[in-house]
DNA sequence: GTACCTACCAAACGTTTGTTATGTACGTCC
DNA sequence: GGACGTACATAACAAACGTTTGGTAGGTAC
């Protein structure tokens, strides 16, 4: 649990899965030091001691998360085989952006929440942008291997076409955070495949 | 600009003319009743004269916003006669969700801003949860009229088609606020158009 | 004129917060 | 063993915040 001593990374590590259960539990206005040492049962004295401020403890733990989104096993898209088209691996990756498990809540609700301060803080609004931009060009690659392998049709440009799956999914998400009931995890499938479906 | 003496409901509408602009420019973190009150040139006894507390205040301000925008004279739909048909409303209405306009930036950014709070504030989130389910009935009723009138076709649900179109539409308002560059409001037009052509 | 109400102002209060300063304990190296 | 660095804890500090308190001014009714 707590690492060895000298294991400086992991220790940082430690310190944002500790931001991360915070954050998913009061949100960023409940975010504060004191709330975070609490969590892992220290003080704020260990906080300081590797970051700076409270401002790179965020940065940080935003960062991680959003690497662990990008390196963590994929179960959907694990369930994809190589010999599945574009299509099957679109699906599969905007199935990933969707709030459909537990842990798939709770990293939507950081990044949905994080969006006010970002929209403030220029910094943090540039990461995001880059975030989201990064991902649309993943999108479109899948989405240009669909129409050469003639699984999606239309006459958009393969750029709108992932933008407009990106935006689907981000709004999904949203209703989906504040409505959970009437958006289980079943619609909210069914609804991505009906969005598919019309591409 | 200062309502007549014992115009009790104008000044509460001033004081969250001030709370929208606030939130706008610095976000729900930097919502402070000092920052309302010099948006005022006045002091926090005012604002602790029309309101009770902080959270009756911001409460106050982000139904108004609503109704606001419920009532508000509608540029797009105003361009909509009578005689088109439920298509071209509900892509009216759907038009004047999305940022395309600094007022309609603005009020996103409000909005956007404002969910970080809402998921955590069960008071809020209800009233979130409601004002969206709202939100999908009326498009459910658009969706409807034009598929009586044979304007859109498709096998899904109308209510399918709604929850759909404002996922569309919520997401792609979370793009433009973050990436208004490059998602300028003829972008966002013609990415609405293109997934209306896909119902 | 007096009493009461409304509309604010200014200051104080109590609490919370991020940050800083100081200290102890432990491990490593010479 | 001493010096140094790392890893924290504790306490204090300064600032900010929402709320409360006490006050003045103006308007209205009697």
């Amino acid at each position: 649990m707590t690492p060895a001593r000298g294991d400086h990374d992991a220790r940082r590590s430690d310190v944002s899965a500790a931001v991360w259960r915070v954050l998913a539990d009061r949100g960023f206005g409940g975010l504060t030091l004191r709330a975070v040492a609490a969590e892992l049962n220290a003080s704020t004295g260990l906080l300081t001691h590797y970051f700076p401020n409270k401002r790179a403890l965020l940065a940080y733990a935003l960062d991680l998360l959003d690497r662990h989104n990008l390196e963590r096993p994929r179960p959907a898209a694990e369930r994809t085989s190589s010999a599945d088209g574009g299509r099957a691996l679109l699906r599969a990756v905007l199935l990933d952006i969707l709030p459909l498990t537990p842990d798939g809540v709770a990293g939507n609700r950081i990044w949905v929440g994080s969006w006010d301060a970002a929209l403030t803080d220029p910094e943090l609004a540039a990461d995001h942008a880059a975030r989201y931009r990064r991902a649309r060009e993943r999108l479109t690659g899948l989405v240009a291997q669909a129409r050469e392998q003639g699984e999606l049709a239309g006459e958009a440009s393969v750029e709108e076409v992932a933008a407009g799956a990106q935006s689907f999914v981000l709004g999904l998400v949203v209703q989906a955070l504040f409505a959970p009931d009437e958006f289980p995890p079943e619609r909210q499938v069914e609804l991505l495949d009906r969005y598919l479906d019309g591409l």
